[in-house]
DNA sequence: GTATAACGCCACCTCCGGAG
DNA sequence: CTCCGGAGGTGGCGTTATAC
């Protein structure tokens, strides 16, 4: 009835969500995102170690997500992967010692009374061959060391140095009582991890958000990992029985009808012509089916953003808004001004969901652009352009942007540096940043991180950096965790040859003072240009001309990160005094 | 059992006008 | 130009409801 009469009645719909594989390679694109590329801001920087080694908890065991989250179901229970469900040892592997940390999947589906059926996973350490960023040991043992999960050891050294005894050839690595009930991976906090487990919508959401963010037009979802993780063991001749019992089903249909991929494995080909048959032709097929697009828009595009601005619908609720406000005002009742807050609130929302809207619409019209074919100078996103802007803010992340791509050891220096990174990520305080350049005498430059004293020494500095075309691309005031990452710099003053270089290099400290300034600079550099067909653009390295002062200011905050524009801006006389 | 939308709350950010 | 403070907006995240 469901499906029939009443879809037909309602015209409900059929859409189903399309279905995506979390393959290596979307993997890799993720994490790359996560360490490498991302701007984004999490209540704390810890939150990547712990998404992270999440992460490969699940493309490793093929868990549910509910299975080491809180679930839905288990809302308040704070059930979950917990200390008490898993176990590491140290044994040996080739001569070597290897740590390797078992997980029980406690609240596998379908296996609550079945206490011995309950698949137990085991991750291990060594890793020939492999880079850093997938071993689940190194993220892991980041995570024990900064709660204090051990019971006998507090620094990686300590626990690096135990070796099986002499008669027996496992040892166990006790954790320690208070831990035992915590969940492994909590829930973080503005201080920190706290000892609240993390729920499964806000593990989903951050993994959806992260793979936006790395360019994946169809977004993943665990599931995602669960289907590739037994696509994959399906290739290594496991049993049956075997493979059911990695995937926790009780049917043997399950695997066959639900995950395997419609894309099959099967070579066809090679079959037919009675040649060796191949099976890696299939994996990028479901790479593919994320849709990445490493340029995928993050934010509105100006132009776009404007136009919406000035439609019908968004004007609009803008309006009644504003409305809202004077009647809110107005009113002492607290019902009714609870009344209007919630309206005020669902306007807010229906605003918020035009921009989304705009913003999947110019998605799903983007160009895929081959990076060979590109020309002229590329400008990223907005958004994307951040991580580069603030890099410098937060050393830690720089030094394992590097470190974790490297192919060593666990044991290696560069490993146990790597482990003490990501304790110090997950413990450090995140609210205040410190910058280098932080100091009241002396002033850093900003495109090479010198220190530098006086008018003079500046000038001769700057002039070096214009003569050799290191001019920075975008010009925004950056502010990041209270403190300026970067001034503002004029896009007109720049590239005014004219100009003294302290002068066309200065930075603003201010966003108020750097947006009036950039806002006026430029109507006066429009103005002075007198009635032309083209604008010409300051800088020929960049791009040419505009058809007009608008199009060029898109042009502006696109590329160069300009704010949006001030209407109201009048041109003055240009001021002469920069200090 | 999983995934997501809608909603509420909260901390923080931006904007803007006035004063110094 | 800079500081200040209030109003309003934003983004993150938890909660709840609901579709599948």
């Amino acid at each position: 009835y469901i499906k029939g009469p009443l879809k037909k009645k309602l015209g409900l719909s059929t859409a189903t969500q399309p279905k995506t594989y979390l393959t290596l390679e979307n993997h890799m694109y993720m994490e790359r995102q996560l360490w490498q590329n991302d701007g984004h801001e999490y209540v704390h920087d810890g939150s990547r170690v712990l998404i992270s080694g999440k992460l490969k908890c699940h493309v490793f065991t093929s868990a549910r997500v509910g299975e080491i989250s809180e679930g839905e179901s288990r809302r308040g229970t704070g059930k979950g992967l917990r200390y008490k469900d898993t176990v590491i040892l140290v044994a040996w592997k080739d001569g070597e010692p290897e740590l390797r940390w078992s997980l029980k999947r406690e609240f596998a589906k379908g296996m609550h009374n079945k206490e011995l059926q309950k698949p137990t996973h085991i991750l291990y350490e060594l890793l020939p061959g492999q880079p850093f960023i997938i071993n689940p040991i190194l993220f892991m043992l980041a995570i024990f060391l900064a709660v204090g999960a051990f019971k006998k050891y507090s620094i990686i050294e300590q626990v690096l140095a135990v070796k099986p005894p002499t008669d027996q050839q496992y040892w166990e690595l006790e954790w320690a009582d208070h831990v035992l009930d915590l969940p492994v991976f909590p829930e973080m906090s503005p201080d920190g991890p706290t000892e609240k487990i993390q729920t499964v919508s806000a593990f989903c959401t951050q993994i959806r958000d992260l793979s936006l963010r790395a360019g994946m037009e169809i977004p993943v979802i665990i599931y995602g990992g669960r289907r590739e993780a037994l696509i994959q063991a399906t290739r290594n001749g496991y049993s049956k029985e075997e493979l059911m019992k990695y995937a926790g089903h009780t049917n043997q249909m399950t695997m066959t009808r639900d995950y395997l991929s419609s894309i099959t494995v099967v070579d066809g080909l090679a079959s037919f012509l009675k040649l060796p048959p191949r099976d890696d032709q299939a994996e990028d097929f479901r790479s593919m089916t994320v849709k990445r697009n490493p340029e995928l828009f993050l934010s509105l595009p100006a132009k776009i953003q404007d136009e919406l601005r000035q439609r019908e619908d968004y004007v609009a609720i803008t309006n009644e808004l504003e409305d809202l406000t004077r009647e809110m005002n107005a009113t002492d009742s607290l019902v009714v001004s609870q009344k209007l807050r919630s309206r005020r609130n669902q306007l807010l929302r229906q605003r918020r969901m035009l921009k989304k809207e705009e913003l999947n619409k110019v998605r799903s019209t983007q160009d895929r652009v081959h990076p060979s074919e590109r020309k002229g100078k590329y400008h990223v996103d907005q958004e994307r352009s951040r991580f580069n802007r603030l890099r410098h803010m937060t050393p830690e992340r720089e030094r394992l942007l590097n470190t974790l791509f490297c192919v060593a050891p666990l044991r290696s220096p560069e490993g146990i540096s790597a482990v003490k990174g990501l304790i110090s990520l997950l413990k450090n305080s995140c609210r205040v940043a410190y910058h280098k350049g932080e100091h009241k005498l002396v002033d850093f430059c900003f495109i090479c991180n010198n220190p530098m004293a006086g008018q003079k020494a500046w000038e001769i500095h700057y002039q070096g950096h214009v003569a050799r075309h290191e001019l920075p691309l975008r010009y925004d005031f950056v502010k990041f965790r209270r403190t300026i990452a970067y001034a503002g710099r004029c896009m007109t003053c720049m590239h005014d040859t004219r100009l003294p270089a302290t002068r066309r290099l200065y930075g603003f400290k201010k966003q108020a003072s750097w947006e009036k300034h950039v806002n006026e600079c430029f109507l006066f550099h429009v103005n002075n240009l007198g009635k032309t067909d083209m604008i010409p653009y300051p800088d020929p390295e960049c791009s040419i001309a505009y058809e007009s002062d608008q199009q060029l200011w898109y042009h502006l905050q696109d590329a160069h990160s300009y704010p949006p524009r001030n209407a109201t801006a009048k041109t003055k006389k240009k001021r002469k005094t920069f200090s």
